[in-house]
DNA sequence: TGCTAAATGTTATGCTATAACATATCAATC
DNA sequence: GATTGATATGTTATAGCATAACATTTAGCA
C-alpha cells in the first residue's frame, strides 16, 4: 500500500506521462479522448488536488470550451467511467488518477484545508467490506474510502 | 466486526431504546435534547434508512416544527456531531446511528435502490488508513468508508 | 431582574447536478 | 459518396443539496 500525493515531484512530467497513457487506454479501448475531455484531465493534473465541477467548468470555459454545467460534468462522467478520475464524495469534488488505467479501489487522504489529496490503494480494505458484504449477502458495486483532515503542510500553517 | 441492517428486529423497541439512551447521554453531555432534535432521530430511527435532509424537513413540516431548511440542517448538525447519526455521503443523505454514543469510525454497506443501509465497525480499516497517514504526516479527523451496491432483497427484485 | 449563550424562525442565496431537447460529428455499411 | 445510427456537443431550464445572515425567542445563571 503506497500513497502519493504529499511529496514534491516532477510535475510536468506526471502531467505529460498520464495524458498520453490515457491516449493510449483510450486507443486500445476505443474510446473517444476529445479536445474536452482531453483538456480536462490535464486541467485536473495540473492542479493536482480535487476540483469541484464548477471550478473545472470555469477554466473550460476560459479556453472557449463551453461555459454549460453538462460540459464540465460529461467530461468528469467520461474520466471517472474510464477510471483517469475519481469522485471525492467528501468533498463533491473530483481529481485525476494517481494510478491510470487500474481498476482499483481508491482510498484517499484529503486536506480539507488546501484540497490536495494523497491517492492509496486498498485492497485490504475492500476485503474488509467484502467479508461483511459476503456474511450479509450484500453485493457491492462501487466502494468509497476517504479520510479526511490536514496534511503536513497545512498542520504548520495552522501553528503559525 | 458486525454488520447490523438486513436483519428484521424488534423496530419499535429499538426506536424507543435508542431514543431514551440518547436522552440520557445528552443529560450526562450537558447537551440539549430539544423537542425538534429529538423528532429528528425519532423519524430516522423509524424509516430505518438514509434519508434526505430535504425529507427529514418535509416530515417535520407536517407536525408543525418548520419548513425552512435550516431547521432540518440544524437538527441534523446537532445528531452527527452528538455521534446520533451519520452523514451517508455517497448519498447526500443522513442516517441514524446504530451504535449510539461510541465514538467510532463507521463504515456503511448502502443498497443504492432502496437506501436501506448496514452500518458495520471498522477498526482495522481505520488502523489501514491511519497506518499510510502516520507515514506520510497526515491528521485524520474523520473518515467516509462506504460500499454501494444492492442488498439482499433488492437484487432478487432486479432479477424478477 | 438582567445578562449571556444557545436555539429557533425566516428570507434569501449559493453550490451541486441533471433532465430534456436540438445540433453536430464520426464511423460503418451499402 | 449517401444513408444511417451512435456518440458527442450546445443550450436552456430546473431540481436537489446546503448555508449565510439576521431577527426573535428561550433557557440557564449571576
Amino acid at each position: 500500500m503506497t500513497a502519493l500525493g504529499f511529496q514534491p515531484h516532477d510535475h510536468a512530467h506526471c502531467v505529460s506521462s498520464t495524458l498520453a497513457r490515457a491516449e493510449h487506454y483510450c486507443a486500445d479501448h476505443k474510446l473517444k479522448f476529445t479536445p474536452i475531455r482531453r483538456r480536462a484531465l490535464e486541467i485536473l493534473l495540473e492542479e493536482h488536488r480535487a476540483l469541484g465541477a464548477y471550478d473545472l467548468l470555469a477554466v473550460l470555459a476560459k479556453d472557449g470550451m463551453g461555459t454549460a454545467p453538462p460540459v464540465a460534468y460529461r467530461a468528469l462522467d467520461f474520466l471517472t467511467s474510464a477510471g483517469f478520475a475519481h469522485k471525492i464524495e467528501g468533498l463533491n469534488a473530483y481529481i485525476a488518477c494517481a494510478h491510470l488505467g487500474a481498476d482499483h479501489a481508491p482510498a484517499f487522504l484529503i486536506c480539507t484545508n488546501c484540497k490536495s489529496v494523497a491517492e492509496a490503494e486498498t485492497e485490504a480494505t475492500k476485503g474488509r467490506l467484502g467479508e461483511v458484504a459476503r456474511a450479509t449477502g450484500f453485493v457491492i458495486s462501487h466502494t468509497v474510502i476517504e479520510a479526511l483532515g490536514l496534511c503536513p503542510s497545512c498542520q504548520d500553517k495552522e501553528c503559525a
